[in-house]
DNA sequence: AGCATTCCCTACCTTTCGCATAGGAATAAT
DNA sequence: ATTATTCCTATGCGAAAGGTAGGGAATGCT
């Protein structure tokens, strides 16, 4: 069904909920989860490759928790999509034609490269930061304020 | 990996080979799979999606087989994967939010569905006749011809 | 120093689903 | 009738995704 998988849909909720607490202290392991109905342990094993790819950082001990490495506004959608995944690119031909042995004449690689670019726009194109105003947005809408 | 089922290729490239022969007589199964490396009975079974999208029709008996149900031109990529996959929406609650409890206010919905439509936008653009002529124009480079 | 807290690491289990195979029924030409 | 082909349904297999478990290592607090 080509859908993405839940490493990438919950690695992209954990980020939006740190950038949603960009200014606080750190956020824990736990509330993250909790916020976004994700199993704790699981979503664990995702801080690995986004700590490892300089946009996630942890401190440990009393106080501790989870911040983003780089400023909301610096973090796209495809770099944290890319860090739990891998490549983006659909089909390993796509960049490396040598694993494919129909590759000096298949069309169908360039069709499936063109796809691949157009996804890798698309994540490109948005931000940690456009994604927490959307949230915003989409929340005061949802829950309207009964104040005044 | 975000990786497009073998359904998804191998009914695309089955459609390229149909589209590479669509003047000549039907094309049979075995035909069909031979030339793009495709196990005949799990090829058999894409026929049936693909055929209840009136993309392809088969005919029984003796000289019998597969042909296009339509001119090549008039063939989207989209057709085909969509055919065989279902919806290009990545996530249920693209479409539907309601399958979603976080739907009322959550950011990455809107983005999986740009991507989405990023997807679909590329597939769309291409037919199978563009997939033909980029076919024989890489065979002519791959393949020189040795005549005169 | 000692203790509580939290992230960090590794291994393992479970389920799902993509992928493929198999066998036979229906249909059409010779 | 025989042969050739598509059509239909069921079943098996293996890999990968998704999730669980437990202990180790660093940090800060008292
Ligand atoms: S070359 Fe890899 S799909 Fe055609
Ligand atoms: S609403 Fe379905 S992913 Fe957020």
């Amino acid at each position: 069904m080509l859908k993405p998988s839940t490493r990438a849909r919950y690695a992209l909720r954990a980020m939006l909920e740190l950038s949603l607490h960009e200014a606080t202290r750190p956020l824990l392991l736990r509330e993250i989860a909790k916020a976004q109905c994700i199993s704790e342990k699981y979503l664990e094993q995702l801080t690995v490759p986004l700590r490892c790819a300089r946009l996630l950082r942890g401190r440990r001990g009393s106080n501790g928790g989870y911040e983003l490495a780089k400023p909301a506004k610096e973090i796209a959608a495809r770099e944290i999509v890319e860090a739990v995944e891998g490549r983006l690119d659909l089909l390993d031909c796509v960049r490396m034609p040598v694993v494919c042995d129909r590759a000096p004449a298949c069309a169908a690689r360039g069709l499936w490269g063109r796809v691949s670019q157009a996804i890798t726009a698309a994540l490109s194109e948005t931000t940690l930061a456009d994604l927490r105003e959307e949230q915003r947005l989409a929340e005061a809408k949802a829950v309207p304020s009964y104040e005044i």
